[in-house]
DNA sequence: GCAACTGAAAGTGTATACAATTTTTGAGAC
DNA sequence: GTCTCAAAAATTGTATACACTTTCAGTTGC
């Protein structure tokens, strides 16, 4: 989602796990040992433990004295708060969109639904679920606001870490629908109508939660591959 | 401002370390070595290192390759952007507070405000610029929503670097007044007015910007004594 | 058969070692 | 006096070492 590429290697492994996790090819639950996460890239516990402390602010693991890092499995009660406080930030985020709106920015986004069709054409589940959600960083990214941006990227993780990723290939068509429909509200300059459209957009993601645990996967390696 | 106690070697270099850069006992482009804050806390750079790591996320610090952490300095613009952020938040966690009021929660904000006002009295500049802060967070904790909580209290830790902390007293009350008027207008059900009132709150405070930048202190110790 | 125990194996938490880079120091030229 | 440059000192980045805790297999006792 939020891509830097500082090119030190913790940054490095953070951004492989997070994808991992966001993907859900490391499901909730699942331990991460730090010598195999070492043997896998290449280098010393010390990077991973690095990597994995960052994680944990991330909130996409979490770590337990002397026992170990695992991918976190958020309760149905953070997830109401994460998707609470994304409401809180997009709904405003939508209405200034709107008064900032400008054809180069409407062209912008359009493209970026172009780029959604195609992940969902082609069948590309990881690449979907990546630009669905950053279409709203995009947007955050637009009206100049880097914090605001950061905020939603690492609130985004946490929903695909949340929500089912095998949605069907159907939902993520109706969320790409749903993007076009706003795109034309914020073009229209219908602000009540587009800050509507972002609510029940939210809406629709939140109630696609799933609240089943699947079992671990505990093949780091191949998940990481 | 968020304090948790672990207890955890690194969670207590963090804290110190916020703490000392919050209250701007540290000042903005100060040089962090690893060794020097090691034999102050009595561990090995290892630990040290991690908590710095931490910092760079909660954007108190910047790292350089090869050369080292720095208290971070951020621009005007960065400043902008995390009021702005604030305002998303805040007005719409405000509305809430409005809704879901009860005697309860205004006894606990005025209980709040009075420590507030004692720590004014005193002259405890550290003790005061947190409690104003926390006030925030506060009501976030009324509403039940620790990631919203969480998110606050990170901006807050921001603001802090970035306002002048020795603002004069007087400008501290102002604030303390300015949490009771809305306090007062939260009791009395009054949305539209606990609305305005904390986005002229906000706009007070980010009006008291300082973009002036002291001289580094560089003796690590004695600000962290 | 199964619960409780014991020792080995594996894993985490912290310190230390060492290579690579940056900063400082100091001598020499102008 | 200060500018340049090279060697020394200090500092960072990564790996490794080691103590301590947890996990697990095998065994004993019932």
């Amino acid at each position: 989602m939020g891509k830097k590429d500082d090119s030190t290697p913790t940054r490095t492994i953070v951004d492989a796990l997070t994808r991992a996790i966001v993907e859900h090819r490391l499901h909730p639950g699942t331990k991460l040992a730090e010598q195999k996460l070492a043997d896998h890239f290449g280098v010393s516990r010390t990077l991973v433990r690095q990597a994995l402390f960052q994680l944990v602010q991330k909130r996409l693991i979490r770590m337990e004295p002397a026992r170990g890092a695992f991918v976190a499995t958020p309760s149905a009660e953070e997830a109401r708060q994460v998707f609470a406080t994304r409401r809180m930030l997009e709904l405003e985020m939508t209405r200034n969109m709107v008064r900032q709106r400008s054809p180069q920015r409407i062209a912008a986004l359009q493209a970026h639904v172009a780029q959604e069709r195609e992940a969902v054409r082609r069948g590309d589940v990881a690449g979907r679920t990546e630009l669905l959600g950053d279409f709203h960083v995009h947007m955050a990214h637009m009206l100049g606001n880097q914090v605001l941006a950061q905020i939603l990227s690492e609130l985004i993780s946490r929903c695909a870490l949340i929500t089912l990723m095998y949605q069907s290939s159907r939902a993520a068509e109706h969320s790409t629908d749903e993007h076009v429909d706003l795109i034309e509200a914020i073009e229209a300059g219908d602000e009540a109508l587009a800050v509507r459209l972002m609510d029940e957009h939210l809406s629709h993601v939140e109630s696609s939660l799933t609240l089943d645990r699947k079992v671990p996967s505990n093949d780091i390696s191949m998940a990481l591959a």
